[in-house]
RNA sequence: GCGUCGAUAGCUCAAUUGGAUAGAGUAUCUGACUUCGGAUCAGAAUGUUGCAGGUUCAAGUCCUGCUCGACGCACCA
């Protein structure tokens, strides 16, 4: 936090000596090694350049004049021009005991918060999830609560996919052969069953095709039996879903899937046609692109039997949110293969609303590989099931907390390798870059060392177990008695500082790993000052001094996990 | 063919406006008061950042060319 105030008395001061420059290009950001200091500013270097000045002689002007010493020992010019700053012990416990106060938890809401909508998860309705809806999900919900926590004003929705061509293959099934039986007790693997039946009959047989076709059209001019049919299986379809979500913890505001749109289909190809930025090709409704863009295939927006398609849906997608929520951004998480789909359709956008001033982000992930480097499927070959795949995630959790902790009650057990199993499949994929691929190992992410869930956990629950003890001995922490003496509290302190930093570069560029990593050093830093400094066995105000130190880390660690959608558990 | 993304320690991965000696984990080796939860901590060792050039005070990061790989490119989404 202390990076702000420095932050902006180092801009003040630029500002005196070069009032144009450009001060959001006068950041002051951590250390990448201690030994520099806690903070620093690169930026005069570049600043100095742009005017062919002297960086270093720069740099000696501008420190000359500023004053940090509220908060910082005499500022250091190193090498060809940065500055480097070093916290006072002092400034850094004030902080603290003001958070412990309850005054904040190093960090701060924004000061222009901002509409933001975020699409992602979009499972298709009649399949279940899997492996390949883990990622939107699971990235998506986490940058929703970090920019919810900055104060930002953020509407979910989920886009599901329950229309298309699928639904007449699905009709032909589910009139010719479906068990009510199996569709009560797993109304997604009957769907799946009954889809698969009739497509494996597709390609060999043109009385199939024929037949899909017709119930398709038939549903799409408003058939009474196919559209009752069709909304039963949307029904069915989000109750599943819904408990997916409800074990990942996760919900949205709105849940308008494609079809919500299908009234708007033929009006938005109108009115591309009438702008000219449409037109007819080989029967379809198409748009081509300038050369500049170095696309030569066009975008569909009705094919040639007149029906639409999902750019087409997007489009009218994007003008109902822009009329509806009036946002700033809308941001849309997909894997890294649609790419091109995006970049089409956010250039066709702003040639269709040249004035919009709405920011659109495709937030793009890789792909997720089994343990030969191959895309992460079943042994036959099919898509793992997310439900199966959090099963498993449990299970393999409770082996662990059994093996460690057979004493547990078994209910506390079950609990705890809930909360365990989830959080391992969530902190994986948060972990790594989301833009490249990565492989999915059991033994890794439910590994109890590393950087995993599970060793968060454990950091968490040995703080929990200390505010136990303490409370049970009549020890309380005491904010007066806060003081930073030997070095692995001060690290653990300092540390506690830069919370607030690692969420908003997780916002600010949609990489949950960067608060990953926070966290995980934080916990590193925690075990350090709990190897070297007692707590329940120090007396007096080191003890409530501490327990302080404790509480705060606990109160962090606790908040960062819950930013990447994870529960806390007190035992483990 | 065109395009997008990638290639970093044995392995899995980081690296925040171009910043300081490229970092973690894991595996390997060694050690820690008879453990405030040892599911811990400390230490050792590990690199021509795919290759070749260029830009500059400074390049894993930017530019050019090449090699290898993944993915995408007219009627699925």
């Amino acid at each position: 936090m202390l990076e702000k105030l420095i932050q902006s008395r180092l801009q003040s001061r630029v500002r005196e000596i070069l009032p144009e420059a450009n001060l959001a290009t006068v950041l002051v950001r951590p250390c990448p090694d201690l030994k520099f200091g806690d903070y620093q500013s690169n930026a005069l270097m570049a600043i100095a350049k742009e005017r062919k000045q002297n960086p270093r002689k720069l740099a000696e002007e501008v420190v000359a004049g500023l004053d940090v010493s509220e908060w910082c020992e005499p500022v250091e010019i190193a090498g060809p021009g940065f500055l480097n700053f070093r916290a006072k012990t002092e400034a850094v416990t004030e902080v603290l005991k003001s958070a412990s106060r309850g005054d904040h938890l190093f960090f701060e809401r924004t000061k222009a918060p901002r509409n933001i909508i975020v699409d992602f998860s979009s499972p298709n309705v009649a399949k279940p999830m899997h492996v390949g809806h883990i990622r939107s999900t699971i990235l998506g919900d986490a940058l929703v609560r970090s920019l919810r926590l900055l104060g930002h004003h953020v509407v979910t929705d989920n886009h599901i996919g329950d229309w298309g061509t699928q639904f007449g293959k699905l009709l032909i099934g589910w009139k010719q052969d479906l068990n009510r039986t199996n569709l009560e007790q797993n109304p997604l693997a009957e769907m799946g069953r009954l889809y698969k039946q009739v497509n494996a009959r597709f390609e060999a047989d043109d009385g199939i095709k024929t037949l899909a076709r017709q119930e398709l059209v038939n549903l799409q001019q408003g058939d009474p039996e196919n559209l009752k049919i069709w909304r039963e299986m949307i029904d069915l379809s989000l109750q599943e879903f819904g408990k997916v979500y409800s074990r990942l913890a996760i919900q949205f505001d709105h849940v308008l899937g494609e079809s919500f749109y299908n009234s708007q289909l033929k009006g938005v190809a109108k009115n591309l046609l009438d702008l000219g930025l449409a037109q007819e090709s080989e029967g379809a409704t198409v748009v081509f692109f300038e050369k500049s863009t170095g696309w030569s295939d066009p975008a569909i927006i009705l094919k040639s039997d007149g029906g639409a398609n999902y750019t087409t849906t997007d489009l009218a997608t994007l003008e109902y949110r822009l009329k509806t929520w009036q946002p700033a951004e809308i941001v849309y998480v997909t894997d890294a293969r649609q790419q091109l789909h995006f970049q089409q359709l956010f250039h066709i956008f702003r040639r269709w609303h040249p004035v919009a001033e709405v920011s659109l982000s495709h937030v793009w992930f890789g792909m997720i590989l089994g343990p030969d480097g191959t895309p992460f499927k079943t042994r036959t070959g099919e898509n793992i099931e997310l439900n199966a795949l959090l099963d498993e995630a449990e299970e393999r959790a409770l082996a662990t907390v059994t093996e460690k902790n057979p004493d547990l009650p078994e209910k506390e057990r079950l609990e705890i390798a809930r909360v365990v199993g989830i959080a391992a499949v969530k902190y994986s994929d948060l972990l790594p870059n989301r833009q490249s691929d990565y492989r999915f190992d059991w033994d890794k992410m439910l590994a109890l060392t590393g950087n995993t869930a599970v060793y968060l956990l454990y950091a968490y629950t040995r703080i929990r177990s200390v505010a136990r003890k303490a409370a049970e001995a009549g020890a309380g922490a005491s904010v007066e008695a806060l003081q930073l003496t030997l070095p692995s509290e001060l690290a653990l302190a300092k540390h506690l500082l830069r919370f607030g930093l690692s969420i908003e570069a997780m916002a600010a560029e949609y990489r949950p790993n960067y608060l990953c990593n926070y966290l995980f050093e934080l916990a590193g830093l925690f075990s350090q000052f709990y190897e070297n400094c007692p707590v329940l066995k120090a007396e007096g105000s080191d003890r409530s001094s501490r327990l302080v130190l404790c509480e705060l880390t606990g109160r962090v660690l606790k908040k960062g996990l819950e930013i990447l959608g994870i529960e806390t558990t007190e035992r483990m």
